[in-house]
DNA sequence: CTGAAAGCGCTAACAG
DNA sequence: CTGTTAGCGCTTTCAG
């Protein structure tokens, strides 16, 4: 690899000159000198050393990103959010993959081993000279462990610590649940089935609050036995759907598409149309939302921004050491499809 | 940020010998001494500079990847292999994503703005002392533009070049269609349609290859008029099943499983039952092929092990300057699900 | 406008 | 076992 000196050595100039020359430093050289050096660069197919730049400018304008696992469907979103706002901030960036499921199997979640794995993931990223980390997890969720030894701006992207000790950024689910449980009251709905997932998820809980109060905003009162409680995946479902048909509902927000494409094999069976005899909403915005006849109506979760705003909190922590240690949430977006209609059971 | 000359500094000795202590270089300095040093980073939170380090020792253990785009479904997965092959041999990774899609709104494929991205990407790789780089398509396609200035190993993941450059790896889509026209013709089908992509798709090509010697191999005439031309898409595959079905076919090959879910929907339509009435498969294991009941029948794309083997060539070639331009490709997996049964028609 | 000298943090070579 | 010297490739004084 052909370096700074050699070129220098050639064209009879010294390194500080060929340096100032290929970074266009103003006033450099004299215009033939700086254009022999520049051809001559060019034709030896010279590359600067990003190692020795960095090291001794002392600045690497990198940030770090650790994902907890790059294949869970809504991770690559957000690496790319952060990598756009980056880019655009002139910022590079360097991924760190945990691969949690995969090393795993599931079961990991605030065990010591994780907590090695992160620390360690954190210490590496700190010895290349990042700037600042974004820790991206899987789900939003809430981690326990605080990562020993930051020296950087550090922040929670999906998911969030415990205690505020450092900032992240989440999505909305009170209120994009609040957003859909109103849509599906306009439209006339008064019997609005939930099919919830556990409880012990934050997910949940929130969407069931968001849902409680657009209910009670339209002096609705909540009926327990219309909510019932699934395991996030497709058969629970369909077997909770069928419990909350029997109830006559004439609407189903399942908190998530999983589930919610359930229901349809459920209304199937029952002879139901979606979208006319039963209205169906969903939470997610899976691919699987518009595999369906008729389409899943949704609720898409803000991943790119979520990206984004973390680089952003990160990037202004870099440049005005401000302090900000909040949980933002941002907006989901609600997609209204054909899988809901207009309620035509008599009140 | 803590120097190792600081520690040397403070405990009295030189940074060599610093150095080794805290390499655990064999027999480096004298046990107390080395207590003291290690203890004394320790509580100073010492840090190596890895970019000192790599730059001393003109080693980085680095390999480059560079996505074109990481949102695309198959993607996250071959980095996961690529990423887990690399850390198994004590390599790191630097990730580019390139974001082809947000960028140019699907409108991209070799044009001079996606070459002039992608040679910065590999000039700005370079720079930072990678040792191979690995670059991932979205999908299986050929490449004409050949990345200038190239000083490393370079190897295609999921799509190749249109003269063998440089090695790639991709999967065997012939052979995987012909396991699953075997499968069916195993089961009694005789007249299997098949919902085709666009001629111009290297998959679409192989696919229908692999359909027809399996066809062969059986002694069974093709009939043109039992192959039907899709854009991949969900309409598509409702639409063409129309006409596959007006024709008595007792199977579908859909080429991917999104087609292959309109033509779910063609099937609820006239009443048959997929799995019984008529036998379905399709291709890429989605999410969607789950989402369905019974579920779809697929194939599995190898991508762990494309990225896996694509970093096994990759390192293999920077230890041992092996020189390999081939293509491999790598079989598929056939999950067959309740979408098929045992061809119940007359022949 | 130009170059000599110094140094970023680290390690390798070699001498003691 | 320990330290000195030298240098990775680059940029930044600062003097000419």
């Amino acid at each position: 690899m052909i370096t700074i000196k050699e070129i220098a050595r050639l064209s009879g100039v010294s390194t500080t000159t060929v340096s100032n020359v290929l970074n266009g430093k103003s006033g450099a050289a004299g215009k033939d000198k700086a254009r022999e050096i520049i051809e001559l660069a060019h034709n030896l197919q010279y590359m600067p050393n990003t190692l020795a730049r960095n090291l001794q400018q002392k600045k690497t304008n990198t940030i770090g990103i650790i994902t907890e696992d790059l294949t869970v469907f809504n991770t690559p979103e957000i690496v790319n959010g952060i990598d756009a706002c980056c880019e655009e901030n002139g910022y590079e960036i360097i991924l760190a993959n945990m691969r949690l499921f995969k090393r795993y199997n599931n079961d990991f979640t605030d065990t010591p081993k994780h907590h090695e794995l992160l620390d360690s993931m954190m210490r590496n990223m700190t010895a290349k000279q990042v700037e600042g980390i974004v820790y991206v997890g899987y789900h939003c969720r809430e981690i326990a462990y605080l990562p020993s030894r930051v020296q950087v701006p550090l922040v929670y992207a999906y998911c969030y610590l415990k205690e505020d000790h450092y900032p992240s950024v989440l999505f909305d689910d009170e209120k994009a649940a609040m957003d859909v449980t109103r849509l599906l009251i306009e439209k006339g709905h008064r019997r609005i089935g939930v099919i919830c997932g556990p409880m012990s998820s934050f997910h949940a809980r929130a969407r069931l609050r968001g849902y409680f109060k657009a209910l009670a905003e339209h002096q609705i009162k909540a009926k327990e036995d219309l909510i019932v409680y699934g395991d996030w995946e497709r058969p629970s479902g369909y077997r909770l759907a069928a419990s909350l048909l029997d109830k006559k509902v004439s609407a189903i927000f399942s908190f998530n598409d999983l589930m919610a494409s359930g229901v349809y094999e459920q209304a199937a069976e029952r002879g139901l149309q979606i979208g006319k005899d039963i209205s169906l909403f969903g939470f997610d915005n899976r691919d699987i939302s518009q595999g369906y006849s008729p389409q899943l109506s949704t609720v898409q979760p803000p991943l790119n921004e979520i990206g984004r705003l973390s680089a952003e909190i990160i990037i202004s922590r870099m440049k005005h050491r401000k302090i900000n240690k909040n949980k933002t949430a941002l907006p989901c977006t609600i997609l209204e499809r054909q899988s809901v209609g207009i309620c035509r059971r008599r009140l």
